[in-house]
DNA sequence: GTAGGGTTAG
């Protein structure tokens, strides 16, 4: 860039004079201000700056930049009427949303061409004021297919497809042909919405016209291909374009990512001929995406070292993937840097930063940086509103969401993920009562919160209306929705449910698999819980969850040596639970002097339940000398762990030892421990009512004593 | 007037 710029600033411009014109015309849309400055300082010079296009051009530059001052001095050398430089101030005002200014310098121009009107139509649609760019549509005199496509591209960016589509066939009936532009809108719409039967039939009309082999086009065809899922078919016009470029090669890099390849999207990416910016972000997103937050970071610095541009979409990523691996400091350096090239309030950067700040637990941060945003999107409310449901700061979330001009479902849905973190359930289902009532759409996240509620609280009859409606929506299939409805028919008993969503699912992940299992394991389905196990595809190497669910079947129904061979096959990746699951197995099955053996040998901290799983062993199987030393180990754990001390409680209580269990009590309460209140709960036109033990009284709770009294009498014997 | 990349919820 730089050498460009000083092969133009020679003394005398090069012999040929247009192609001097013309090389700085193409440089003087990419070059930063100051050197477009020098430049302009050169042109005035050597007498080149009047040439009409050069002005044209320096007069864009300074008012993209938005040099007022400069852009008035180059528009002194034209007539004030001067079409061109009219549209120029329209479009720079437009650029810069300040779209009722536009509008009065349109308004007081005495006459207007094309593309003053189109400007104004495509301006009004990009700030998303839909309405009043179609009344200038409809008034414009000079209606083409340049117009025409501003709009149809206009609902595709607001995200009103059906009205684009509706706006494409009006204009196949009129006598304007569509080009290549308005393939492309059409097509990205069609996309998006997942119309592929029209992109199908677009495509018969693309070839009539003579439009196949449009870069663009081509382009918008690897996409829409590669959303119906047609892999090959997006191959095929990838290999069969003529010219291809960053556009090209970027699409058919996310064909990789699509297919789950990460491996060989990078060779795309390594071996593409080249790479701008977009390319970039386009791999280091995916990564980050794709749950490799460490390869984003890789590349970025990659990127970083070869002195790339770095652009907004770039740190978004990269704050994201920070954000994964919750690298606060990096990420306050990153906010530091945004702060310093002035892009801190873009939403994008801002979002990722919120988010950032409230997923490292400093939601006051975020809370600051949220306050200083004067524009927020939905995504930034939605950022914070979930960061302190994260935090479990349900107040500010909620008052937060209160505030908040529109939400949408994913603002519904981090407030009811927030509640049921915060395990209050009645106000999980209270909520998404509400969201059905204000009439808005629950989707896969909002369901697979409601039937984890669903889940927690055993509600069978709840969880079978939520699977229900995600018939009706569609979305019984996604993974999320099956793994979670899987997980709610086990955990409220019904395994053969559980078993028959399992069954039906198209594709489950390393969680279905869990779930399945575990829901087995503790239904009492042991042997079944293991054959899933034995089944599973070795890929998905067991995690923690699933062998404490092994585990504790084998435990559960005595299969003492199969879970032995587990252990040793899994032996490096236990953890204390691990160990008290096979402390519990050999005690239950009386082989107490190996439960000792292990905890004194098991790598790990013993938890004080398996210490308390051996002494109720030892009561079980009477070998009261090994009990009395089992229960002084337990005394000494629960110096450290306050678990012990529940654990002492109960072993005593059972064993109806009750001096000892007020002795331990008290001892509680001088330590200032307390034991987690027990809790039941009923539910009631479609309510749910909890009761606690202790403090926290139900809000009618007065009225239900009455009715318990009056009962009570009615069932004395008479 | 257009195509590829970015932020939030599970």
């Amino acid at each position: 860039m730089r050498s460009a710029i000083k092969s133009l600033l020679a003394p005398n411009p090069a012999a040929n004079f247009e192609a001097y014109v013309s090389k700085c015309l193409s440089l003087l849309k990419t070059i930063p201000i100051t050197q477009g400055t020098v430049l302009h300082g050169h042109l005035i010079k050597i007498g080149t700056s009047s040439e009409r296009y050069l002005s044209v051009k320096l007069l864009i530059m300074y008012l993209t930049c938005r040099k007022p001052a400069e852009a008035r001095q180059v528009a002194k050398e034209f007539d004030p009427f001067d079409l061109v430089v009219q549209n120029c101030f329209i479009n720079a005002s437009l650029q810069s949303g300040e779209l009722d200014k536009a509008r009065k310098l349109f308004d007081e121009m005495p006459e207007r061409n094309e593309v003053s009107w189109t400007s104004l139509i495509s301006g009004f649609m990009k700030a998303g004021r839909v309405n009043e760019s179609l009344l200038y549509f409809w008034r414009n005199p000079f209606q083409n297919v340049v117009s025409w496509t501003a709009v149809i591209s206009g609902f595709v960016q607001n995200g009103l497809m059906f009205e684009a589509l509706s706006m494409f066939l009006e204009l196949c009936q009129s006598e304007i042909r569509p080009n290549e532009v308005t393939f492309t809108s059409v097509l990205k719409a069609c996309s998006e919405t997942g119309e592929f039967r029209l992109g199908m039939s677009l495509l018969g009309l693309i070839i009539k016209t003579g439009n196949e082999h449009k870069l663009s086009v081509s382009n918008s065809l690897i996409t829409l291909f590669l959303r119906m899922g047609e892999m090959d078919s997006s191959r095929r016009v990838f290999d069969s374009m003529e010219k291809r470029d960053v556009v090209s090669w970027t699409a058919i890099l996310d064909m990789y990512v699509e297919n789950d390849d990460l491996i060989e999207a990078r060779r795309i990416f390594d071996g593409m001929p080249q790479r701008n910016e977009v390319s970039w972000s386009a791999m280091i997103s995916r990564y980050s995406q794709s749950g490799h937050p460490e390869e984003a970071l890789n590349l970025f610095h990659k990127m970083v070292r070869k002195g790339k541009f770095i652009n907004v979409s770039c740190l978004s990523s990269v704050i994201n993937a920070l954000t994964t691996v919750k690298a606060l400091q990096a990420g306050m350096n990153i906010h530091g840097h945004t702060v310093k090239i002035g892009m801190e309030r873009d939403v994008y950067i801002s979002s990722s930063l919120i988010d950032l700040y409230c997923k490292c637990g400093q939601t006051s941060d975020g809370r600051f940086l949220f306050n200083s945003v004067a524009e927020k999107n939905v995504v930034t409310w939605n950022s914070m509103i979930g960061g302190y449901g994260l935090n479990g700061q349900m107040e500010e979330a909620n008052s937060l969401f209160e505030a908040m001009p529109s939400p949408n479902n994913v603002s519904w849905s981090a407030l009811i993920a927030g509640y049921l973190d915060d395990t209050q359930f009645d106000k999980v289902f209270e909520l998404f009562n509400q969201m059905l009532l204000l009439g808005e759409w629950p989707n896969k996240s909002t369901f697979s919160s409601l039937l984890c509620a669903c889940a927690t609280t055993a509600s069978l009859e709840k969880g079978k209306n939520l699977h229900g409606k995600a018939i009706k929506l569609g979305i019984q299939s996604d993974v999320f929705v099956g793994t979670a409805l899987t997980d709610m028919y086990a955990k409220s008993g019904d395994v053969e449910g559980a078993c028959k969503v399992f069954n039906r699912m198209p594709q489950i992940n390393e969680f279905t698999w869990t779930v399945m299992i575990q829901g087995l394991a503790e239904s009492g389905f042991a042997i079944e819980a293991l054959e899933l196990f034995d089944k599973m595809d070795s890929r998905n190497p067991p995690n923690e969850l699933m062998l404490s669910s092994i585990l504790f079947a084998c435990s559960h129904s005595g299969l003492v040596s199969r879970g032995l061979q587990y252990f040793r096959t899994f032996e490096t990746k236990l953890n204390g639970s691990h160990y008290t699951c096979l402390v519990d197995m050999l005690s239950r099955a009386g082989r107490l002097e190996e439960a000792e053996e292990l905890i004194e040998s098991m790598p790990v901290e013993p938890e004080p339940y398996a210490l308390a799983a051996l002494l109720s062993g030892c009561q079980r199987h009477k070998n009261e000398e090994l009990a009395e030393k089992t229960a002084k180990k337990l005394w000494r754990a629960a110096e450290r762990d306050s678990g012990g001390y529940v654990m002492l409680s109960n072993l005593y209580a059972s064993a109806g030892r009750w001096k000892d269990v007020l002795e331990v009590r008290k001892l509680m309460k001088e330590k200032g421990l307390k034991k987690n209140g027990g809790c039941s709960w009923i539910e009631l036109k479609n309510q749910v009512h909890s009761f606690h033990s202790g403090d926290g009284a139900h809000s009618q709770s007065i009225e239900i004593y009455v009715v318990l009294d009056l009962l009570m009498y009615e069932m004395l014997p008479v």
